[in-house]
DNA sequence: ACTGTATGCCAACATGCGTTGACCTCCGCC
DNA sequence: GGCGGAGGTCAACGCATGTTGGCATACAGT
């Protein structure tokens, strides 16, 4: 019998080589500065191999963002909670896939970056605000609000790497940032 | 009698020329995408006077990041109107200077643009809090959060440019924001 | 075993970059 | 009126980049 997992062509192996090695250079140098000849040696193969398999390093760039974000199902737990589990989740997200870290980083300079995290935001963040109001204007803000607190810890905890963000305990992130988005979510508009 | 506010030099005027396109470029293109050759055609001169001038693209940009950021004193209003207040200046800020914009395009991507804006942080948000609070690491973890907020909220509305975000008028912002800093720097630990 | 093709490397290309030095020009001063 | 230096342009350098085509090699199907 045949491993269902083992790669369909030889070359399948060299492909996630360099996939990998193009996340972690994006997401730690950005677009411009990772550069196609660094993602090679990295993978340890040449530079011609990158343009072979993905065309271009803007097809790289491409497939290395092409990634599917899952936030839990919120209808499960209780409306009370529903702030600091989205903070724990989004933590978990941040801290184990370099994706988050590539488009943060890429999104400030690159067109193409941004206009994928506007996606994201559109595809995970609104509809989950949309679970708790009545128009989709006032949903869409509080998605806004939502986002520009997660995304602005997420810069100062692992991007610009703000001692005193990035020192803070886990436990402590949820505990501060919990009520806000919770706020966010569900109080009554201002 | 002479115009005190007249140039020194002759070459004061291409000087600031320089300054101001390198600053717009810096801003909307971040480190590695604004050229020395587009600045030097933005300011309508030859590449080889930024040389001349700033030594260096390096020099060029620590003059450019090279700003004092002035918060305003917060011992003269209200303790309940603090968040507010602050919301208001920074959004002031954001949209009057292009300087922020510039640290963050950069910050996020040259390790130097992090730097300064630690520095800012260090030097403006810190003391701020430290103005409510005994203990520094207290001040510094409040003053961390603060900084999520204002940055975050700076990102998707003036640099990610989402839909929500940059739509929302800034009466709406300050609604939202300000209990949040309010929170973060008044109320007790969790 | 033979052959075609996928896989990979090497060398080179064109381009744009930051940067440099030689040259020109015009202003202010004796 | 001549002169020295500051302000400015021009062409070029060296380098790193993304990208390309040609060539070797090793695998898979017959």
């Amino acid at each position: 019998m045949t491993d269902p997992d083992a790669p369909r062509r030889r070359s399948d192996v060299t492909r996630t080589a360099i996939l990998d090695a193009a996340r972690e250079r994006f997401a730690s140098d950005g677009y411009e500065r990772a550069t196609v000849r660094a993602i090679a040696q990295d993978a340890g193969i040449d530079p011609s191999m990158v343009m072979r398999y993905y065309g271009s390093k803007e097809g790289l760039f491409s497939a290395v963002i092409d990634v599917e974000l899952v936030l839990p199902d919120l209808g499960a737990i209780p409306v009370d909670d529903v702030g600091a589990v989205l903070i724990g989740h989004f933590l978990d997200l941040w801290e184990n896939d370099s994706v988050l870290q590539t488009l943060l980083r890429v999104g400030v300079t690159n067109e193409a970056g941004a206009a994928r995290m506007r996606a994201v935001f559109a595809g995970q963040i609104l509809p989950l605000a949309e679970q708790f109001v009545v128009t989709s204007q006032d949903a869409a803000r509080r998605a806004a609000l939502v986002a520009s607190q997660v995304l602005g810890m997420a810069l100062v905890r692992y991007v610009l790497r703000f001692g005193p963000a990035a020192d803070m305990p886990r436990a402590d992130v949820v505990a501060w940032l919990g009520p806000t988005v919770q706020r966010y979510l569900t109080a009554k508009a201002p």
